[in-house]
DNA sequence: TTATACTAACATGCGTGTATGTATGTTGTC
DNA sequence: GACAACATACATACACGCATGTTAGTATAA
C-alpha cells in the first residue's frame, strides 16, 4: 500500500488540483471531502494524512495558487511599448487566458467568491485581504510612474488608477465566470480593454 | 401564542431582513437557520412556518431584494444632462449608496458571491443568470443610443460597451466589500467613475 | 525493521426537517 | 355581542442523515 516518495507526492498534488476545481466551483462549504478524494482517485484518508484536515488542505490549496496572476504582469511589461499599451496587454492577455485555462479560471473564482469561508478560515480571508492590499499598492506605484511620465491623465490619484484598474479586472472576470456563454473572452478582450483604457466618452480632437 | 395578522407579518418581515444580513455575510451553505431566527428573535419553528424551508427563505430573500438597482438608473436618469453625465451619474450614486446602505450591501454581495449555492437551488442561479442577461441587453440598448447620437466613441459594440459598465461597476463595489476600509467609495467615487468613463489614456487634443 | 502512505471502519456532532403541542387571534352563528 | 369552532403563529422536541475527524489496520518503500 506504501507509494513511493514522488507517487505520494503525486498524489498530493492530485489532491490539490481536485480541490482546486471543487472548492472553486461549489465554495467551500458546499464542497464534500469525500467528492475531492473520488476526483483524485483516492480516499478521503489520503485528504488527512497530506493536509490534516479540511481547512488545511484549503490553506495549502491557496498557498499555491497565488502568485499566478503576476506571471502574466511581467510577460506583458516584457513585450514593451507605451504605458497604456502595456495595461492593455495585461488586460487582454487576462482575458484570453482566463477563458482558455481552467486553471486559472478555478484561481480567480477561488479569490472573487470568497464568501462563506468558515470562521474556523479568518485567518485566510485576512490573509488573502492583506495581499490583496500590497498588490494594489504594487500597481499604484507602477501607475504613478504613468503619472509622472504623462501617458496618464492627471487629477487622478495613483491608488485610484490602481484600484480602477483590478476593479475592472476582476469585474469583467466576474461577469464571465458568472455566464461563460454570454460572450468571449477572447473575442471581445480587446474591445473591452480599449473601452476601458481610452474611455466612453467621445472627445472629438 | 398566535399573533395579530400584522405582528406575524412583521416577524416575517424581521426573518427576511435577518436573513438578508447572514446570507450576504456568510454565505449560503455557512449560514445556520438558528442564527437567522435568533436575529428575528423567534425560533427555527418561524422559519419553517413562513417560508416552508432553508431553500424557500433564500428564494424569497431574492425576489424581494431584486430590482433595486433599476431604482438609481431611473433617478439618475431624471436629473438629464448628456449621457456620458448620467452614466457618471449611475456609478456615483451606486457607490455612494452602497457605502451608506447596509442594506444594499448585503443585496449586493448576495448578487456578487453567489458561489456554493447547494444543488437544490440550481433553478436560483439559473434565474439570476437570465435576469442578469436581460439586464445586460437592456443597458445594451440604452448604449446603443449612445452609440447612435455620437456621445460614445465609435467601434465598440453596444453589448460590449453595457458589460464593460456592469463589469466594472460590479468590480468597484466588489473590491470595496472586500475591503471597506481600505478606501471610501463615496469619497473616490467621483474619481473612479472619472477614469472609467473617460479612460485612462492621455490624450492631447 | 521502521516509517510511510494510505484504506477501511467507526464515532461523533451538527443541522435540517418534521411532528406535535399550545396559546391566541379570527370567523361564523344565534 | 357572546360564544363556540376553527385557523394561525409560532415553540418544543425528536428523528434522521450526512460530513467531518479519528483510530486501527495493512502493505511496502526506505
Amino acid at each position: 500500500m506504501k507509494k513511493t516518495a514522488e507517487e505520494a507526492a503525486r498524489t498530493r498534488q492530485d489532491l490539490l488540483d481536485a480541490a482546486l476545481g471543487v472548492f472553486s466551483r461549489k465554495g467551500y462549504h458546499a464542497t464534500r471531502l469525500v467528492d475531492i478524494a473520488a476526483e483524485a482517485e483516492v480516499t478521503r484518508g489520503a485528504i488527512y494524512h497530506h493536509f490534516g484536515n479540511k481547512a488545511g488542505l484549503y490553506r495549502e490549496l491557496l498557498d499555491s495558487a497565488s502568485m499566478v496572476g503576476s506571471q502574466i504582469v511581467t510577460e506583458a511589461v516584457q513585450q514593451g511599448g507605451t504605458f497604456i499599451d502595456i495595461l492593455q496587454r495585461i488586460l487582454v492577455m487576462t482575458f484570453a487566458r482566463v477563458e482558455n485555462d481552467r486553471r486559472l479560471q478555478d484561481i480567480m473564482a477561488l479569490y472573487l467568491f470568497n464568501t462563506d469561508l468558515a470562521d474556523e478560515l479568518t485567518d485566510i480571508r485576512e490573509k488573502v485581504r492583506q495581499e490583496s492590499i500590497t498588490m494594489i499598492d504594487g500597481i499604484a506605484a507602477q501607475m504613478q510612474m504613468g503619472i509622472d511620465t504623462g501617458q496618464l491623465r492627471p487629477g487622478i490619484s495613483a491608488h485610484t488608477y490602481a484600484r480602477s484598474f483590478i476593479a475592472y479586472q476582476n469585474g469583467v472576470v466576474d461577469l464571465w465566470l458568472g455566464n461563460p456563454q454570454a460572450f468571449s473572452l477572447t473575442k471581445e478582450g480587446a474591445a473591452l480593454a480599449d473601452a476601458f483604457l481610452r474611455g466612453f466618452a467621445y472627445q472629438i480632437d
